[in-house]
DNA sequence: ACCTATTAATAACG
DNA sequence: TCGTTATTAATAGGT
């Protein structure tokens, strides 16, 4: 597009170079303008001359839009259409992605949110049941003992068969305790160090 | 550049906006790498179509293009931030409400389901600790009695301070067995009666 | 910077 | 999306 065609290599002469630059450079900003304005894209542009010198163009805010871009580029990288729960939970990077990525993920987390909730849930009532039937053995043995209570107790003697029954399985009452207080000490849930993979449905 | 002159403003037929940007994106792209070819420049252009589609070019690395405006940028301290939208709630028939009341209503919604969750939690471990209580306190009895049990037992006597501890608050094992269970017995949470008022935040 | 001959991009259409 | 073409836009080289 001039009065000969130039071969598209770099320009050796320094002058020169400096002047297509100049002349170039101003062409491509107003070529990315006119993209972002007649199609209604969002348009960055970055260009650092030969010497360093940094000129930019953005149709919006050119930070959210290279957020955008590197949500996006991470969950291309990904290959399969799973993207990454604890990578996108912020506002600003969410607006990189599709509709459909944005569904997907939705459905992603709803499904992994009840698989969590249901677990926990089971675990709590795991917790329960195994301190009730603790609970009620304890009862039992303790009727039986009062049962045997003579009227007048004399020495007492080791009942070999009953002697550990809040330890037996390594899950102490200290050790829940623990746990579970510091869960309830929070106003939000899920404080605790229950963790689970989140798959696909 | 054409057959005729075209304004730049939005193309509001979107066929049109398509066909146009399929176009001037490639040209724009090409223009970009000419010009970072020609001049030795580091280009970086990143495209999203209204649809959201994205398209890139790089000269070099995308990423140590991105870092160094960054750096560059941050230099000059510019950080002018979009204003977030504060929008007005309320709604009685989800018929009648806008985009705009319905995304808020879904946000009270969530944080009342937070606060559903968080409080069914609490309630839980509020029914263990009870139970870890109970526990202890029968573990305790249980010993107690074992000490004071004779080698060759007698005739029993009852013992007067401890006759009633599993039924001493109204909440014997079996009520709280028939109330868990009837909620475990489901996969899905919240067969609960726990209810709670979901005030606004 | 400006000028302008020439090439490149592209709008409308098939 | 692709090809054609009339027309406009960009620009290389010179001043």
């Amino acid at each position: 597009m001039a009065r000969e065609r130039r071969e598209i290599r770099r320009i050796e002469s320094a002058a020169a170079r400096q002047v297509t630059f100049s002349k170039r450079r101003r062409g491509l900003f107003k070529k990315a303008e006119e993209l972002a304005v007649l199609c209604d894209a969002d348009v960055a542009l970055v260009v650092f001359s030969s010497t360093g010198k940094l000129s930019q163009f953005a149709s919006s805010n050119m930070n959210e839009i290279i957020d955008k871009y590197t949500t996006h580029s991470k969950n291309l990288g990904k290959t399969d259409k799973q993207p990454s729960i604890d990578l996108n939970m912020r506002g600003e990077e969410l607006e990189g992605l599709s509709v459909e990525e944005l569904q997907q993920m939705e459905k992603n987390l709803e499904a992994g949110l009840q698989r969590v909730l249901c677990t926990k849930d089971q675990q709590f009532m795991q917790e329960i049941s195994e301190l009730q039937r603790k609970g009620i053995q304890l009862a039992e043995e303790n009727m039986r003992l009062r049962d045997q209570m003579p009227q007048v107790p004399t020495a007492g003697l080791a009942v070999p068969d009953t002697e550990n029954v809040l330890t037996e399985d390594g899950q102490s009452s200290e050790s829940v305790m623990t746990a579970l207080n510091s869960g309830s000490s929070q106003d939000n849930d899920d404080g605790s160090d229950i963790s689970l993979k989140l798959g696909l449905p």
